[in-house]
DNA sequence: GTCTTAGATGCGACTCATTTGCAACTGGAA
DNA sequence: TTCCAGTTGCAAATGAGTCGCATCTAAGAC
């Protein structure tokens, strides 16, 4: 089960475009380094990397986009096992949802998609009759070259 | 499916004595709030019921505690899509892993046991080779009673 | 029982992540 | 152009969780 691939970039600006949302410079770099980032980012990261395309761009900026995009369903925010510190990690939703694997001994992140995951979404929706509008499976182990040592 | 129902209480005092983990009256105070409770508590919450039982105990070691109990794999801890504030609550582990879905709308936690849960887990361990520790799948979205408003 | 000490505790100060109030700035509609 | 609601930077505040250290205590050895 291959790795979803990046959606076509400009998308969460097209979003912001369609929905009449204020498009400002802090924005747009903000934006940009979500939408061509590969790596699960936290808020310090994504802050230095908008400010390489936008020296202006402050913290709290970046945390107030980041709510705005957590509101509008266009991101999602992970835990990832707290591997480094309290913080959180962000990346853009995709078409097709996927479950996060953290390495406890090496730290590696690994990413999955399953179908099984989407029928058991299916099952929770019908069973409890509960509308589904986030989700987010983590889980923490092993991974396969750090099995067998400890 | 049901809810799994709470194991025999003393359970986690059980299995600090097989591992001679030295046993305090901060730590039984805790370790008895976190048998006996049926919620799901934060730290802060946590920590008021351990001191009705003993007043000595402190906020630091509510945090040591829990941390313990995590390296044990005895709790699970949770963001519950952080409906109240940043923190983190705990429940024990039980024989039988569980979803929890939390209401967006009026703030229900909901818990479900699920066979296709079981499933996907053992998927990942065998087509990523990935021996899992701790698991974690919470959703975000909208209870029978809430749909519909909003 | 008493001694002993590794390990646990309370306390206060600290770090780190995230939020907020506010005056100044700006996107984009008219 | 003008205009103003929405957005920003800044600095200060909050909140969750951690840590150093002096003191205390559980529990094994005698
Ligand atoms: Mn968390
Ligand atoms: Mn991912
Ligand atoms: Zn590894
Ligand atoms: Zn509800």
């Amino acid at each position: 089960m291959p790795l979803p691939q990046t959606e076509m970039p400009g998308r969460l600006q097209a979003h912001f475009a369609d929905r009449g949302i204020r498009m400002t410079q802090q924005r747009r770099a903000i934006l940009r380094v979500m939408e061509t980032t590969t790596k699960h980012l936290d808020a310090a990261q994504l802050l230095r990397k908008a400010q390489r395309l936008d020296a202006s761009v402050d913290r709290s900026t970046v945390y107030r986009t980041l709510k705005l995009l957590k509101r509008h369903g266009l991101i999602d925010e992970l835990d990832l096992m707290h591997i480094h510190g309290e913080g959180h990690y962000y990346e853009r939703k995709l078409n097709r949802d996927h479950i996060h694997m953290a390495c406890l001994r090496c730290g590696k992140i690994m990413e999955f998609v399953s179908d099984i995951f989407e029928k058991l979404k299916g099952q929770v929706e019908k069973d409890c009759r509960f509308r589904i509008v986030v989700s987010r499976l983590e889980i923490g182990g092993y991974c396969a070259a750090c099995r067998g040592a400890e």
